[in-house]
DNA sequence: GTGCCTCGAGTTCC
DNA sequence: CTCGAGGCAC
């Protein structure tokens, strides 16, 4: 068999004749896998046809078949990628820098599902790989589709450039009808720097580090140019499946390896937390000889059902952590603080540095937080704590917090010049010249310019547009700068009424670069898609300080409906709790006075409550549904916990309760459909006699939620 | 009142 | 990603 004479001894009609041979040999096994029970050749083997049939192709463009087997992986999209939405949302995790943070991690575990100080729990320890993560979607063993993390809900869609990747296997055996393995891509040291010799040698882009050299592969249009670039994946978890794949995360991990996937051979079952330290000492120590990046060691419980009962906070899972490696530091001079203003009017330090490399990445600007850290005075977790303040001229050692965002982390006072002094920090709105003011107890000073200060309005456009909000396609901070800059857009109701501003002539649009009638008529489109929008975006977008995606969508759910939602915070009044709509307001789980105050004075404040008002008339805002009420006994009702809980504790009820739609509420009102009354209730259960409040105990509550 | 826990706001670079 | 601060349990 020609099979194993190098791509590059090929002669043209080798070549030829091979890529004939081989589309016959892929279709034949397609055909013989879809229709028949018995694939006349191994997966292995179909990935190695597969893999030959593109490399061939590669080297010899022309040849390309026109029926050829590497189009059946779908032509790569006009414009970027598409989008995916993960069945299962793919989740970041939570950080431990030291000893002390893993045995907090520990024992806060042990904590939450109420075991004692010390009982046994095993973990799984495996290295965390710098690469870029991926799922993978197999249904009946084949591969369908592969999607990059994204936002961690909706990622890109990256099937025809996954499937070039040699350790991805096209097909499985023996997997569950339904199969999302989800790992990392990573590029190998070696491959890496064999890549930008290679780049160098054609003049073309050299990559700072491995990691963007993964990710940039990975996210080519072309997937040829993925083929030609040495990805590799380590499989580590996964998403939807259709069957339990294991009781054991270790268990889990070596079905993963059997289907085909490679897997980290540093994986490994650890018993107590000092275990977990040692192996992550013992991984650091051979960082360096792995051939591949990492930037610390996961650890994970590794009883599933255990992770199943510890379940998820917001952004990431209870039962994990990243114990991550230190992070590598850089000195360099800082060349100016400057003043950054914020949505909220927050005026924020930004160190303008000597481009210095740190972590592989070339860093010239930093945060400085606020007054008091360049002041030296950091309150708390800071590192700066040794009363140094920063001046300009300085030599400051920077590093990258969570290998992302550049921090200043210390001075070196030997090399300060004598003629420096102290950073006075600004008393006036460098954007507006308003007053900017600091609250006593409140870390921020703020500009008191309000609707009147261009970078606040901005930047409430830009919070506006932004991913978790209206997301308009076409849309981003640039386009809103530069609208604002125009005076086309001064405020979020502006965006909806462009079209019939520049009417169908479009001819300011179109005089601007990169501007033409189809772009344009492409963002009105855009646009008009978001007239209808679900009302916990809607919330978010307003902007008001303290209401963030979590609260936004805590009203939402509350309220269900803006005619709701607005009567209440428009008609409620401020700290009276004989007021009807401020009393409900806080009755909300998570909503207290600050978030409440700031919500009703918005609301109540003429100029913002106008904006609001244009802004809701141009819009279909659609309810909130309540979680089917079906499928669940609790959806929709509100519940509240008391006394003792014996079999789960306080935070693990509330969780479960609330994934099954439930309300929970720390107090007992007329509004309350369900207590649940542990040993030792006292007050809570004695009015809600008094109110006829349903009232069941622990078990009554488990079977109540067993029963779906 | 104090001590968690979680969320909100602001941040960089590609 | 981190810090500050709000909310809530104790």
């Amino acid at each position: 068999m020609s099979d194993t004479t190098s791509v590059n001894d090929l002669t043209e009609d080798q070549a030829q004749a091979e890529l004939q041979r081989l589309a016959l040999l892929i279709s034949k096994a397609n055909q013989a896998y879809h229709s028949a029970d018995d694939p006349e050749i191994s997966d292995a083997e179909y990935d190695s046809l597969k893999r030959r049939n593109l490399e061939i192709e590669l080297r010899f463009p022309h040849l390309k078949l026109s029926d050829s087997p590497t189009l059946m992986v779908g032509a790569p999209a006009a414009d970027g990628f598409q989008k995916i939405e993960h069945s299962l949302p793919m989740l970041s995790l939570g950080n431990a820098f030291d000893a002390e943070d893993v045995r907090d991690f520990d024992s806060s575990i042990h904590k939450y599902l109420g075991l004692k100080e010390g009982a046994a729990l095993d973990y799984t320890a495996e290295p965390k790989i710098d690469g870029l993560s991926l799922s993978l979607r197999y249904e009946e063993g084949v591969l369908v589709h592969a999607a990059t993390r994204g936002d961690g809900r909706v990622g890109e869609d990256v099937t025809a450039n996954a499937r070039t990747v040699k350790d991805i296997p096209e097909r499985l055996k023996n997997a569950p009808d339904i199969l999302e393995v989800r790992g990392e891509i990573y590029m190998s040291h070696a491959d890496f720097e064999a890549l930008n010799e290679a780049q160098a040698n054609a003049q073309k882009k050299i990559f700072a580090n491995p990691r963007n050299a993964a990710a940039g592969s990975l996210r080519q249009l072309d997937s040829n140019i993925t083929a030609s670039r040495p990805l590799r994946f380590f499989a580590y978890a996964w998403g939807q499946v259709s069957e339990p794949l294991a009781t054991l995360q270790s268990a889990a991990i070596a079905r993963l390896s059997d289907f085909g996937f490679s897997t980290n051979p540093l994986t490994k079952v650890c018993k107590t937390p000092d275990e977990l330290i040692a192996h992550y000492q013992d991984i650091e120590a051979q960082r360096a000889t792995l051939g591949y990046d990492i930037d610390g060691v996961v650890y994970k419980v590794n009883d599933l059902a255990l992770q199943n009962r510890l379940g998820f906070r917001s952004t990431t899972p209870r039962w994990a952590i990243a114990h991550k490696f230190p992070a590598e530091l850089a000195w360099t001079r800082l060349e100016a603080i400057d003043i950054q203003v914020g949505r909220t009017g927050a005026l924020s330090p930004v160190a303008r540095l000597l481009p210095v490399t740190v972590g592989g990445v070339v860093v010239s600007n930093a945060t400085l937080h606020n007054e008091d850290y360049i002041a030296g005075l950091a309150s708390n977790g800071d590192e700066i704590r040794n009363g140094k303040d920063i001046r300009i001229g300085d030599w400051v050692q920077v590093y990258r917090a969570g290998d992302v965002i550049p921090k200043v982390a210390d001075v070196d006072l030997s090399k300060r010049p004598s003629d420096s002094e102290a950073f006075e920090f600004p008393k006036l709105c460098p954007e507006c010249q308003s007053n900017a003011i600091r609250e006593p107890g409140d870390a921020v000073r703020r500009c008191s310019g309000g609707l009147i200060c261009p970078a606040q309005i901005v930047e409430r456009l830009k919070h506006f547009v932004s991913r978790a909000a209206f997301d308009i396609d076409g849309l981003g901070s640039k386009q809103v700068e530069q609208f604002f800059e125009d005076g086309w857009v001064k405020d979020p109701a502006d965006i909806f009424t462009l079209r019939d501003r520049f009417g169908s002539g479009l001819q300011q649009l179109q005089n601007r670069e990169g501007w033409g009638e189809k772009s344009a008529n492409k963002l009105f489109d855009a646009i008009d898609a978001k007239r209808s929008i679900s009302l916990d975006r809607l919330i978010f977008a307003l902007g008001i300080r303290h209401v963030g995606e979590g609260t936004a969508s805590l009203l939402a759910r509350h309220y269900g409906s803006w005619s709701a939602f607005e009567t209440a915070v428009t008609n409620a009044v401020i700290d009276d709790p004989e007021d009807e709509a401020w009393s409900d307001l806080l009755a909300i789980d998570g909503v207290g006075r600050v978030m409440a105050t700031s919500l009703v004075t918005a609301f109540q404040q003429p100029a913002e409550r106008a904006s609001i008002d244009r802004l809701v008339s141009l819009l279909d805002i659609k309810d909130i549904t309540r979680p089917d009420a079906e499928g669940s006994p609790v959806a929709g009702k509100t519940v509240v916990f008391t006394g003792t809980l014996e079999k789960m504790t306080r935070a693990e009820a509330k969780a479960r309760a609330e994934a099954l739609g439930a309300k929970v509420s720390g107090s007992v009102s007329a509004r309350t459909d369900l207590l649940v009354a542990g040993p030792g209730a006292g007050s809570k259960a004695k009015k809600a006699t008094e109110l006829g409040v349903e009232t069941i105990d622990e078990d009554g509550w488990l079977a109540l939620i067993e029963s779906l």
